[in-house]
RNA sequence: GCCCAGAUAGCUCAGUCGGUAGAGCAGAGGACUGAAAAUCCUCGUGUCGGCGGUUCGAUUCCGUCUCUGGGCA
């Protein structure tokens, strides 16, 4: 028989936090957390991320697990979250996988096999020299020439794609499209019970907007100063939503005012990439409207559905 | 009160030597399988401020009014 999964996805500020805590405390599961975020120690306000008080005791894991210098991505994700999951199994508890990182949370549901590779650095800084020296077209036709099935669905434009699919045909000799096909039209091991929440768009975006406000009453421009005196500012970590705008400002290359509209603008951008992927991406799950903000109806609803998803499966 | 400059897409503005108009941003839709809070793709009809006049035809020229800047009193 198949094991109990829950996972609770959403755009960002739509309440996912509150309520995967409330719905855990329901079934005394132990949250996940899918973003790719939340992960690095001492990038608190900027990525929103729960505090000890909010966990209400509940269990959380891959929550300040990593320091920014350190390199996280589908693969460590996927790897550490199915040892949790099964440290949870064990317990006999039921584990929740929280996050607006649609793609990891996809690459654990459908266990997508990542095995094959490693990933390659100093390749793809070399692919990437050559499309900024020659352009992107130039190494679009490379991977045409070893890879034509691939370039089909990739955009000559995309460059970080481009480069994945030659990083691939270079490890494996096969293309990537290949793969990808055969990925996804996997079965999940899990009997998921998979909630996605969302709002109203135009409040959504107000939510968002109000949260940046918060987050700079908070300090954000203090947490990043502060990370910026120990870390480099090319790290992953430090493109997150939040911090590569606030280091624009501090370096002096915007005002703080630009900084912000910046920063809730392309938070906008990033909820609705979210919900385009949750909308697309994502196949059997509850949708529920988190417009009234009504965290403890939001959990009931899940917990009506988790008992109906775990009746039908026995 | 007088003089000057504006008034065009939600915003900032371009343009039409007179044949009813187009960029950026916002916004919307989409892709995505080892950088994903990343990366990439697609989508632009609006009384061209109001009212008159000239003209076959005005958003474009002229007059006038209203509003907004700036200047002079």
């Amino acid at each position: 028989m198949k094991k109990t999964l829950v996972v609770i996805a959403g755009p960002t500020a739509c309440g996912k936090t509150a309520v995967s805590v409330e719905f855990a405390k329901r079934i005394d599961g132990e949250i996940i957390s899918a973003d790719s975020m939340q992960v690095y120690k001492y990038m608190d306000i900027g990525t929103a991320k729960i505090t000890e008080e909010e966990k209400r005791n509940v269990v959380h894991y891959l929550i300040n697990e990593l320091y920014p210098d350190e390199e996280y991505s589908v693969a460590v994700f996927q790897s550490m979250a199915k040892k949790y999951s099964n440290e949870i199994y064990l317990k006999n508890k039921i584990p929740i996988l929280v996050g607006g990182t649609g793609f990891y949370i996809n690459s654990f549901v459908y266990d997508v096999n990542f095995k094959e590779t490693e990933n390659d650095i100093a390749f793809r800084s070399e692919l990437q020299k050559i499309s900024n020296e020659k352009g992107k077209d130039f190494l679009f036709t490379i991977l045409q020439k070893c890879d034509p099935k691939s370039c089909e669905n990739i955009h000559p434009n995309n460059v970080k794609k481009v480069i994945r699919a030659l990083e691939y045909f270079k490890q494996t000799g096969q293309p990537i499209s290949e793969h990808n096909k055969i990925e996804k039209e996997k079965k999940s091991p899990y009997n998921t019970v998979f909630v996605i929440l969302y709002m109203k768009r135009e409040l959504l975006y107000d939510r968002i907007n109000k949260r940046i406000d918060i987050m700079l009453e908070k300090g954000l421009v203090n947490e990043v100063s502060g990370l910026l005196n120990k870390y480099d500012e090319k790290l992953v970590s430090m493109q997150g939503l939040g911090y590569k705008e606030i280091v624009s400002y501090l370096k002096g290359e915007i005002s703080l005012e630009e900084a912000v509209y910046i920063l809730k603008r392309d938070t906008r951008h990033f909820a609705k990439r979210q919900l385009t992927w949750f909308k697309h991406q994502v196949k059997d799950a509850k949708w529920i409207d988190m417009s009234d903000c009504d965290i403890i109806k939001a959990a009931n609803e899940i917990y009506d559905f988790y008992e109906k998803s775990i009746e039908n499966k026995e």
